[in-house]
DNA sequence: AAATTAGGTCTATTAGGATAGACTATAGAA
DNA sequence: TTCTATAGTCTATCCTAATAGACCTAATTT
């Protein structure tokens, strides 16, 4: 879905509200301008923009995500094993470990992931 | 590294590269007119902008890559985990697969790359 | 000799994401 | 009643990725 497309300046923004929801807008204006350096019309213009794509609401000046961040990291996975792999999960982990190597716990820690994924 | 970084643009020519190298620079005009609607110079543009930064080159008309698609596959991959799901391989993992479910068949060759990983 | 083709460069223009300035309306404090 | 803070909109501007038009030189072809 296009819809959880989210630009560079957007993925940050949408970040703070999903760790500080529910948020007074106005003190929003402030976390913005501290942690990214924004005025507060850049806060509200991208607030706006957001809520028009339903990704985020704003009401009575409280904010919140409609869209979880869960549902942004699917997109996002599923995007890129899309574009750059074919859709193929293997070649994505293949590329993605490359010469690196593991430990036994972080291995058996993701077989487990893929066995649940198979239930 | 951020020499792997690709634009969109960049990335769809880079892709007519890999697939087609070595390839006549005036092929590939006529290649990225077909698959890309470009004209001749937004090929040359580009082609150029590419080799400037050391990712194809061009000797006597002969455009070829420097940089694999190997390179760029594993930069990809790389950034994704790191800017969405902290550098953590199993959060991705997690998120790709969702309530998505794989075939035993699927499930081995992922455990097999896996388990290549830890040697 | 004139026209065409190959192989490019250089300098715009366009489009859209990122950012912000100016202005407005309302409620409450001084 | 004036001043200040809250909550927001609307209209720019800025930057840069994406795209292309005009122009150039050296071989060939006609």
């Amino acid at each position: 879905m296009e819809k959880f497309k989210l630009y560079d300046a957007e993925y940050k923004f949408a970040n703070i509200i999903w760790n500080n929801e529910p948020i007074n807008s106005t003190k929003l204006v402030h976390v913005c301008a501290d942690k990214l350096g924004w005025k507060k019309s850049t806060t509200y213009t991208v607030l706006k923009k957001l809520c028009d794509r339903g990704i985020l609401q704003n009401q009575e000046a409280v904010v919140t995500a409609i869209v979880k961040r869960e549902d942004v990291q699917k997109y996002e996975s599923n995007a890129v094993v899309e574009k750059s792999f074919q859709g193929s999960l293997p070649k994505f982990l293949t590329a993605f470990l490359g010469e690196r190597k593991i430990t036994e716990q972080e291995a058996e820690e993701l077989k487990h992931i893929i066995e649940e994924a198979t239930k």
